[in-house]
DNA sequence: AACTATTTATAAGA
DNA sequence: TTCTTATAAATAGTT
């Protein structure tokens, strides 16, 4: 996690590291609600006061279990927000299985040229391959990226005041 | 994130994946409150509803914030932890900077070895210097560790009521 | 903002 | 369960 020493003098000088850090940390929450099914809630405030939530099913409501030691989310909206839920699951897995296909294509066909060393057997068209498999595997990782952000979020009924925050 | 794949059916079957991503979480929280010096609160509940916190100055007060959008901590007593976590920051530091001596000079050490290939031209003695490191290496990555794991805690004031949540 | 090197996180299997 | 291993993500420093 610290790959090279930094002077704490540093720490604050710039805020990139707190935004890196503070989405990633999201980042990870919403991972382990979404994989675990857990209940979630992140508040982070910055040293300037900017304040930024993230959670699952929503920040408020496992704020406010946490504050009552009661479930708050009614029955009816519970099971709703399972289902979609369960339906992100879905597409998770189904982006990564696609993300994981391609790559290993991507991969195959690298390790066959790789055979055939300098000059390729292969016809013109067969270089745009690794482009098209390229294009499309980072399409696969930024759809899966783009899910795993919005995750919370989109989840969210963002019915509560946030307190003059904006999410990252 | 995700090295392998694995079917969801078989995502809750154990509670390790849980409890390693809650723990590691945990870890981020705080990395992220003591490098950045954020106030930060995080609440999970697992799926059988147990819950676990973590925060600073601590979960509670970050939430009392979030909610009211106050600051509810007195300036003395946030004077007080504002000093609390500048040593916690030294010592950090002091330790990661131990760290990587010891890293260093162990690496150091068996570089030189493997110059010298088979036969060592060290006396007997010498070869008790790698277990030294290797001890002192390891003591100083649990006392860093342990420093991360409690920071959050440590500092906490504990004053109120958990709602049954065991930390990890 | 992108890149690199190193460390940490983590899934699967022994 | 704990350890190992392989892979991916996080991240400090640099350009």
């Amino acid at each position: 996690m610290a790959p090279r020493k930094r002077k704490f003098d540093e720490i604050n000088k710039s805020d990139k590291k707190f935004s890196e850090r503070k989405l990633s940390l999201f980042n990870k929450v919403t991972e382990l609600s979404v994989l675990c099914n857990a209940k979630t809630a992140l508040i982070i405030m910055s040293p300037d006061n900017k304040l930024y939530t993230c959670g699952y099913p929503n920040c408020d409501s496992v704020v406010k279990q946490f504050l009552t030691g009661k479930d708050m989310v009614e029955d009816g909206e519970k099971k709703k927000q399972e289902e979609i839920v369960e339906t992100l699951r879905f597409e998770y897995e189904a982006i990564e299985e696609k993300l994981e296909e391609e790559d290993k294509n991507l991969k195959a066909m690298i390790g066959g040229e790789k055979k055939e060393n300098s000059d390729s057997i292969y016809p013109w068209w067969c270089d745009s391959i690794d482009d098209m498999n390229l294009e499309s595997l980072e399409e696969f990782k930024a759809s899966l990226q783009n899910l795993r952000l919005n995750l919370g979020s989109a989840m969210d009924e963002k019915k509560l005041t946030n307190l003059g925050s904006n999410l990252m």
